[in-house]
DNA sequence: GCCAACGTTGGC
DNA sequence: GCCAACGTTGGC
């Protein structure tokens, strides 16, 4: 819809399926996006995600990268639990209660995708030349993507599903 | 496993 | 506040 009052903004989200892929949100439905340090990553999610964006679900370093599903975001920001475990990988000495440092939103599962849009054929469209992850050197793990863009992706990831 | 690109840290 | 060193990311 044009003019649709709160038009929904669109996110790419990496995550190493071996360590938490699409089928693990799958199954879990939902979960906390946990552990994510990086400043620029987190200020997305502290200001900029609202509660029903899409989120384009990556697999990274992995044999095929790509696109393998959506997601909602259905949380506002709050903070990382992980931050004050002080025997988890994810500690921050840095970090109190009062001020926090670290802030993660839930996502739940919504589709995964039966043909996942591979890096290479994303790379392939010229239309998707300007989209933040085919940057050279782009390694943050949460980036906006234009709504044209989004859009294109999830359309190409439906038809490459009905064609096989 | 390699390596380029990047963000973060810490000494000064 | 600079910047070198370091650790990490992620495609190949």
């Amino acid at each position: 819809m044009k003019f649709a009052a709160h038009p929904a903004n669109y996110w790419l989200i990496k995550s190493e399926p071996v360590s938490y892929g699409i089928e693990h949100l799958k199954g879990d439905k939902k979960t906390a996006w946990t552990g994510v340090r990086n400043f620029q990553a987190r200020n997305y999610m502290q200001n900029d995600m609202r509660v029903g964006d899409v989120v384009l679900f990556y697999h990274s370093s992995c044999k095929e990268p790509g696109v393998y599903g959506l997601a909602n975001v259905v949380s506002e920001a709050y903070p990382d639990p992980t931050q004050f475990d002080a025997q988890g990988h994810y500690f921050e000495p840095r970090a109190t209660k009062e001020k926090p440092v670290w802030y993660v939103v839930d996502i739940a599962f919504v589709e995964e995708f039966k043909t996942p849009l591979l890096l290479t054929e994303i790379r392939e469209r010229p239309q998707f030349a300007k989209m933040m992850i085919l940057q050279p050197g782009s390694r943050l793990s949460i980036t906006p993507v234009d709504s044209t863009h989004a859009e294109e992706i999830i359309r190409l990831a439906h038809e490459g599903g009905m064609a096989q």
